[in-house]
DNA sequence: CAGTATCCTTGCTGATACTG
DNA sequence: CAGTATCAGCAAGGATACTG
């Protein structure tokens, strides 16, 4: 998936959540995964589609706006696979596909839209610093902070 | 970073959650740019190693096992740009460069950790989901589903 | 220590064509 | 409608070498 060395054997999940916590910075790390999924650009904009309930591909293509059939196609094989998404094939002509939200997918709505809650107060900030910063560098102004040695 | 075409203004994120809802799906939302952001995977790893107060450039990169120094050095500079992070050099040799959450980037810190709790309270169903599915595959037994026409 | 500059490979991605 | 297969382009990412 991401292309990074891997052990090659079924890891020992025991290993991370020692405690209870996970450790994302190993990179066999199933949390790992998790970060490597809502990489894709298009996970996180296909599950937020399902959200109001079951979707055809060709719904969720035009709503999806931008995604190609073959992304659009993989991302959702992905999902499947990991549980998030069920396909229910109608047997009927023309085909009919559906996608739902399975219940672990549906539970991965709250974090997502705590995500976006972040972004609906904070964006302006980052927008805000970012137009900031590149005017200053324009400028060729220095305004990184020196702190003194303190020795 | 995405290289699309911006409009350039202030927005008024009022325009995209209407009735409660976002549209990441458009350009211009701030939930898409928050997804473009976090979608390196770096910049999450990176936040999270800053958690715990501020660290050094190298160790950050001890901390954020398998990241290369060019990838660190990028990720660290977006964050510093969009107001995340702030870089602190101390004049002295050899050089010593701190690097510490933000308020805001502080305040990311919160949606993180939901994201990384379902992680640890879905990670074992995604996992164990994915083996199925892959089991399956080798036996080429179909087992999706498929629903009666209904009428 | 903390970067910067460069090359080069990998693989993601989209466009196109074809099938059931 | 809902895919699968194949190909070409580009950019992200890593390895390496060098600097202040």
């Amino acid at each position: 998936m991401s292309g990074g060395p891997r052990r090659g054997g079924v890891v020992n999940q025991d290993r991370w959540h020692a405690g209870g916590r996970w450790d994302p910075y190993d990179q066999d790390c199933p949390s790992r995964q998790l970060l490597d999924r809502i990489g894709d650009r298009w996970t996180v904009l296909v599950v937020l589609a399902l959200a109001d309930g079951p979707r055809r591909f060709s719904e969720l293509r035009r709503s999806v706006g931008g995604v190609s059939q073959k992304m659009l196609t993989q991302t959702l094989r992905a999902l499947e696979r990991d549980g998030l998404v069920r396909r229910t094939v109608f047997a009927q002509v023309p085909p009919r596909v559906d996608y739902t939200l399975t219940d672990t997918g549906t539970s991965l709505l709250e974090p997502l839209r705590g995500l976006l809650d972040w972004s609906s107060a904070h964006m302006d900030d980052v927008l805000a610093s970012r137009a900031r910063h590149d005017e200053g560098e324009a400028d060729g102004a220095a305004h990184e902070r020196v702190a003194a040695s303190g020795g």
